[in-house]
RNA sequence: CGGGGCGUAGCGCAGUCUGGUAGCGCGUCUGUUUUGGGUACAGAAGGUCGUGAGUUCGAAUCUCGCCGCCCCGACCA
């Protein structure tokens, strides 16, 4: 037992000789915005082809961090995670009419026995079906199901890495009530989370009217992250990014709570150029006008009885009637935040990640490697964290202090720690914050003290 | 899909026009050196020049086909 555990506290540390982070110091080619630049540089992702990535450690660590975050905040407005498969059968998709209207973007295959399937770009049909054969009564409504899983849309041009990959991982949730009203608090529901999921990713997502798109039905919100090298051009009221939803308390099941953080959210003008209305903007204080571009990284549907006239999703409503239900689905685009988040928060020298998302809490980087201090001080430090249940990157390679400075810079992580013979001589190390510069010499109990304290709000 | 460009060592590139048996920088490996912001020196390994055919005594280089990748436009988490 006690080998077992010797053997845990090693896989939650990291030392960067062990570990595989192939840096570039020179820039690929073929990426042309900072977020594609950055994560083949950060070693984060390789690309297998067009459009199509591998997730290497690093970057496979910032993934599943964001998917725990989206996983936690579904379930915490009462979500059901659960999975579909990523090959569906054409069959569902002919029943709902989309197997021809949705057009080449969709993966066709055949099987061997020349069937045809698909990879699934989207799950309405699946769940819808899933519904059907097992809900009949209003008594099991409402209901959200959501799962986090690949998806693949043969995008015409893949392009800016896992911004617009045709292989990209995503959240997609679908909601089943049987009025219009208890869809429509749904909705809102889904807007409150989404909300609070993008703040614990350190992220502004603003919500904007927006068009649907195959997915059908007229109340839709894009939510979008400002950049310069954002796809989609926006507008809005400055007034909208001085909201901040916080850490306040909501009672998911209140529809009126609910309510008023969409009214919150959504009454000052913000819309992408589908729905711009340059009348209605005109009106806006001209101080506040503001043009902008933004990163779509989620958005939510309200779309009625489409999928469930089509497909025969009826329940009994209690009083005699089998009534269609009512439906909306969600998404988030998991893989393609992380690209959003970079583009968020980066300067010249690398990623700077978000406290809420970084791969690993904290780097140390060893000056002198192989001096005894030093590596005794490094040792006690990541012992120390990984019994706080933190995670460190320990860079214990013998390289230089500035090939070992740039590469922490490069890989973002907010915090570092060096240990140095010059500090230890003291007493102390150095903790330095990735966003500012700033530096602080610590004892080694208060450093690991302090970081244990940065972290504290940001623990699921 | 329309328009443009590129494919030569792990990465970034030169060489192609004007055919003559492949080179530079970074990285990697070995040794020495250095040690608080990508050290310096010496040595070494590493390439079916995307692919197939053709022209030629000879093809990275010329011709044709194919494949892949990137950029600009219309669509999407």
């Amino acid at each position: 037992m006690a080998r077992a555990n010797e053997v845990a506290r090693k896989m939650t540390t990291m030392r960067l000789s062990r570990y595989f982070l192939p840096v570039l110091k020179e820039t690929p080619a073929e990426a042309q915005i900072v977020s594609h630049r950055l994560m083949l540089r950060a070693g984060l992702i390789k690309q297998a082809s067009a459009g199509i990535y591998s997730w290497l450690p690093l970057g496979y660590k910032v993934l599943k961090r964001l998917e725990d975050i989206v996983h936690q905040e579904q379930i915490r407005a009462g979500h059901l995670p659960m999975l579909m498969p990523t090959i569906q059968s054409a069959d569902l998709w002919r029943e709902s009419g989309r197997y021809d209207a949705y057009g080449a973007e969709m993966l066709r295959i055949k099987d061997r026995h020349d069937r045809d399937m698909l990879f699934t770009p989207t799950a309405e049909e699946l769940i819808t079906d899933i519904f059907r054969g097992h809900v009949t009564s209003y008594k099991d409504l409402p209901l959200t199901m959501y799962q986090i899983q690949w998806k693949f849309r043969d995008e015409i041009r893949p392009r800016f890495g896992v911004m617009r990959g045709r292989e990209f991982y995503m959240k997609d949730g679908y909601n089943f009530d049987l009025t219009k009203e208890d869809a429509l608090h749904a909705y809102n529901r889904h807007l409150v989370s989404y909300l609070r999921t993008y703040e614990r990713m350190g992220l502004q997502a603003i919500p904007m009217r927006a068009a649907s798109g195959p997915i059908g039905g007229d109340d839709t919100h894009e939510f979008l992250v400002l950049a310069e090298t954002g796809e989609s051009e926006v507008f809005y009221d400055s007034e909208i990014t001085d909201l901040r939803f916080g850490d306040r308390e909501i009672d998911y099941a209140s529809h009126a709570q609910c309510q008023s953080v969409l009214e919150e959210f959504t009454s000052r003008y913000a819309r992408t150029d589908e729905t711009h209305d340059p009348d209605v903007f005109a009106k806006i204080p001209v101080e506040r006008q503001r043009v902008a571009r933004g990163i779509e990284v989620g958005q939510i549907f309200y779309f009625g009885t489409k999928y469930s006239d089509a497909m025969g999703a009826l329940v009994d409503d209690g009083q005699g009637n089998r009534v269609p239900v009512h439906m909306g689905s969600h998404g988030i685009g998991v893989s393609r935040l992380v690209g959003a988040i970079i583009e968020a928060s980066h300067d010249e020298n690398g990623i700077i990640w978000p406290e809420g998302v970084t791969p690993f809490h904290v780097g140390i980087v060893n000056l002198k490697q192989g001096d005894a201090a030093c590596d005794g001080a490094c040792e006690d430090l990541y012992k120390a964290f990984a019994a706080k249940g933190l995670e460190p990157l320990y860079d214990d390679r013998t390289e230089r202090a500035g090939a070992k400075f740039a590469t922490m810079d490069l890989i973002g992580l907010p915090w570092r720690i060096t240990v140095g013979p010059r500090g230890l001589a003291g007493g102390t190390v150095e903790l330095t914050s990735r966003k500012t510069g700033e530096s602080r010499e610590l004892s080694l109990e208060a450093v690991v003290a302090r970081v244990a304290e940065i972290y504290a709000p940001h623990r699921g």
